[in-house]
DNA sequence: TCTTGTTGTAACCATTGACATTACAATAAG
DNA sequence: CTTATTGTAATGTCAATGGTTACAACAAGA
């Protein structure tokens, strides 16, 4: 199982905000041609990261921006918007272990912590990269 | 997206094999209704196991045993195990954006190394955590 | 040899989530 | 009022998960 291509679709919807803001208005339909996917998906996304506080949307006139500056947006913002990661983190726990059996009784506490620390790992490494540093690297590329 | 139950239901399938081999075979019905699934699922799983070298099945006679000592097994061992991380990783990558944009061409490898990053720190943390380990915890949990 | 318990596996089915697509009302600005 | 755009509902397709039944292959004891 992988973790949605949302998240990297947000991602490059960001960079194309960024990228050409000062020159078009960047709306769904630009991302969209950009992304290579249907607008509807793109505006779905925005939803979330406009949720998230992480954009904002004209409606009407039209056009996405970015609601704060880029570098302090970072990956981890990006994947908690996108990601319904409400509740049940990463990984799904198998529902009804037998309490019967002492195995089945405790497997989840023994478990819980252990998995725990493997997200935030996870998360750690996502918290540690922004929007700006993506950019940077993805500037770099087209002009070399 | 979150990481299939067949996860953690491989964990609790080793832990219930190491607590129980002493005293009973430990069954793909046994396994099961300690789980509380459907024996056939167990059966899929110690297939894949068993194809990852992590236990062997008897045959006819039955039951299930590890393959090697279970501090020898890790949690980054039970994963690959299981979940189908062929190619593609943890990350699904949106497959075709468009190669006329700058921002479209560039993404992918302005992304790759930053994913591939946050995805080994989350496997470095797995590969640090034993069967041993939870095996202990929930030996612990059980007497206490 | 026959019986019994078990594994290995194929064949289904239901449910869920991702992603695509069409359609259209709501909106803002010229 | 017209036009471009967003917000959102409704629908469809597809793949993966997880469940279930069924049964042949198999090993070992009676």
């Amino acid at each position: 199982m992988q973790i949605s291509s949302r998240f990297t679709v947000a991602i490059h919807a960001l960079i194309c905000i960024e990228m050409f803001k000062a020159d078009h208005k960047v709306t769904s339909d630009f991302i969209a041609s950009s992304v290579n996917v249907n607008p509807v998906v793109i505006r779905k996304l925005l939803q979330q990261l406009k949720k998230a506080g992480i954009v904002q949307v004209a409606r009407g006139s039209g056009g996405a921006d970015t609601a704060r500056p880029v570098d302090q947006i970072t990956l981890l913002d990006v994947y908690k918007a996108v990601e319904c990661v409400d509740e049940g983190g990463l990984f799904h726990f198998h529902e009804n272990p037998n309490q019967l059996c002492p195995v089945g009784k405790n497997i989840h506490a023994a478990l819980d912590g252990r998995l725990e620390t493997i997200q935030e790992a996870m998360e750690r490494e996502m918290s540690e990269v922004t929007i700006q540093d993506i950019l940077s690297d993805t500037e770099r590329l087209i002009t070399s």
